[in-house]
DNA sequence: AATGAATGAGGGTTCATTCAT
DNA sequence: CATGAATGAACCCTCATTCAT
């Protein structure tokens, strides 16, 4: 369940407080600049420590930053632990998953920026480094909820599960990109509107119409 | 119609075969590194030119990266050109569109992952010099499509057309995505397992199945 | 008395509109820039020549300065042409001096700031090609004039001419400079004050009270 | 009274020794090239410190020639401590001035060359970050000086003091450039000749006479 | 004679990482 | 364990000069 560790012993040692403030500080630095335009010894400035002291903390500037990707991973996971894919319909679920989705890219939207500068294959060495990552850990979640939502009977016969686990993954993936990169975020004004594309409620139902129309 | 145009007027003087070369020499290094990584001097020593040769055809490094993207745009609209958005009705269409997006994605991996590397936050800076890029372009291409759709009754009376337009463009992202890069045709294979990942006619299919349903 | 040339031939053929379209480009971006800071291809292209063209009138940057600096030579010249050492007293012949090095420092500004240039240590190697130069021309002029002056009694009888004549160039050179370089000239503001700078009857006025009270 | 700070931090935390071998390296560099021609990374080669270590220093080479340059005016100032404007007649003051410009003029001709390069029209950007110089802070001190020995009844009643004061600087000026340049040393050697140009008591002496007539 | 594309050494600067204190 | 000065390869870009057309 869990992955190579990315950080060194020394840095569970050291107070809670200045790890929050180097996981802030490095998570905002790549989030905004990317992995390749980060410097390391800028995070070390700004998070009020040493680079020997960061150095200390994590073997490299891949290291670092992959353990900022893992604590991404940890907070994701956390937030889907709302998700109780066994309560209520799947629709229920579904929409349940909209809503963490969203609000984790609002509360999170740096780690966000970061998964997708880790989808670029010029940052391909770093994913595969990876064992675990948000868009791969939940694909059984995924297919298991459809399926038993298909034994139900709660979406049609002839679903094809892999396909809508895909499609639905596909959402979420898209839903954050589009509020967390500046890139998407004018996307989605463009085609929604100012208004609608910052309506939360309306965009949610919006997809779930999508999502209950085509599983029905 | 147009951009602002990326590279020097000494660039469009010379043969173009070594035109040929540079683009297909940065692209593929654009692509496979992402822009912060490239290295401007090994482009110009694969294109078999000089760093100051590669610095008369294109003002900086940007501009150059930028000139490739433009590129990839024109590419796409040239593929596009095939989609004839008032023959045959709107499934038919869009199936085209998949079609082309499919295409446009084997043929031309390479600007696929530019494009994603684009979308990056750390390269806002970048994608903000263009006026025109693939994911803005076509907006007003679907919304026409589904409203004209709607209005001859092939589609339900009440389609949310932006939101479905939204929607349309997400999977022709997301398909594209999945087709360049590792990371997302790791996932990919992950949902439909090795054979139904590759099988081109089969994905297209169950897009269609989900269109179909959330449109009708 | 002609110095070694730093044109070449080609140069003389041509027509005297893009002779002089030369000149003025060159000296204007040698004396803004400054002669390491300069770029011969920015001269041709302002010029609106080729820089190939460049080459084949000048052997190099080097020979390209050196010929400026000549030219600016040749044209003080000719303006102490109207110095007539022989007419009138010493005192009218070193008023008129300072009435043409006042004109040269105005209508040749940009000469003016080459000199100074030419006079640093980096650029000594340049200026010890020039065979004949601004400060060193003068020598016997000055001497003789003040040694006649001495004869005909128009100046005290124990004049130390050559310190006297060195000390009439000091006051030329540093005139043109403190009307020439920015540097020279916010400091002659600084001493004089800003309408007393600008008022060139009055610096004559002035420093001519000061030659006369040290030579009589 | 004190510039803006042109090193970082780092630079005061280092040993005297290694800060005195980039100061002179640096200086020394400066002073025989020229600015522009002038090459960091010999800078760092010759001051045995690698070029990342010279930019801990200093932020850029802009900045490290303003070091220099800084430093300069701070041994000027040092040296001009002695000149006592108040003990003594003018023209004893004034001496003592000339002495200590010929001093320096000897001691840290490196200095004065780099003041030469610092006149240059192409560097006034540099210039203009320097809120004292040489030039400019001695205003005030000649001024005072010369009105109150106007006061004093030892120079004459109709002294213009502006211009006197211009004057004055204008000989220190001359002088230095005359002593550290290698053009204006083979100028001054054409009008005094050889021997009396190495003479410094003779030209000190022949500089007051001109003074005295011209002022008193 | 004129053109201007091509060259490539060289220059200023950055930054991941090391290591002595 | 913490510090931060030190390192130097690597990067982007410039520009004097050449030479084929």
């Amino acid at each position: 369940m869990s992955n190579t560790v990315f950080y060194k012993d020394t840095f569970t040692k050291i107070s809670e407080e200045k790890k929050d403030i180097v996981f802030t500080v490095a998570i905002a630095e790549f989030a905004a600049m990317g992995y390749n335009a980060t410097n390391i010894n800028t995070i070390a400035q700004k998070a009020k420590i040493s680079i020997g002291s960061l150095y200390s903390y994590f073997e490299s500037k891949e290291d670092l930053f992959l353990a900022m990707a893992e604590k991404g991973y940890e907070l994701l996971n956390r937030a889907l632990e709302e998700l109780h894919p066994e309560e209520g319909t799947v629709f229920e679920v579904i929409e349940r998953l909209l809503n963490i989705a969203f609000d984790y890219a609002e509360k999170h939207t740096d780690f966000c920026r970061i998964y997708l500068d880790l989808s670029t294959e010029g940052l391909s060495h770093l994913s595969e480094r990876l064992t675990e990552n948000v868009e791969t850990s939940y694909v059984h979640v995924y297919k298991k909820l459809l399926a038993s939502a298909k034994a139900k009977g709660e979406v049609r016969a002839d679903l094809d599960v892999p396909m809508a686990a895909f499609f639905l993954d596909n959402i979420v993936v898209m839903l954050q990109f589009s509020l967390a990169s500046s890139y998407y975020r004018s996307r989605i004004k463009l085609y929604l509107g100012e208004d609608y594309a910052q309506d939360r409620k309306r965009i949610i139902a919006g997809l779930m119409r999508i999502v209950k129309r085509s599983f029905s």
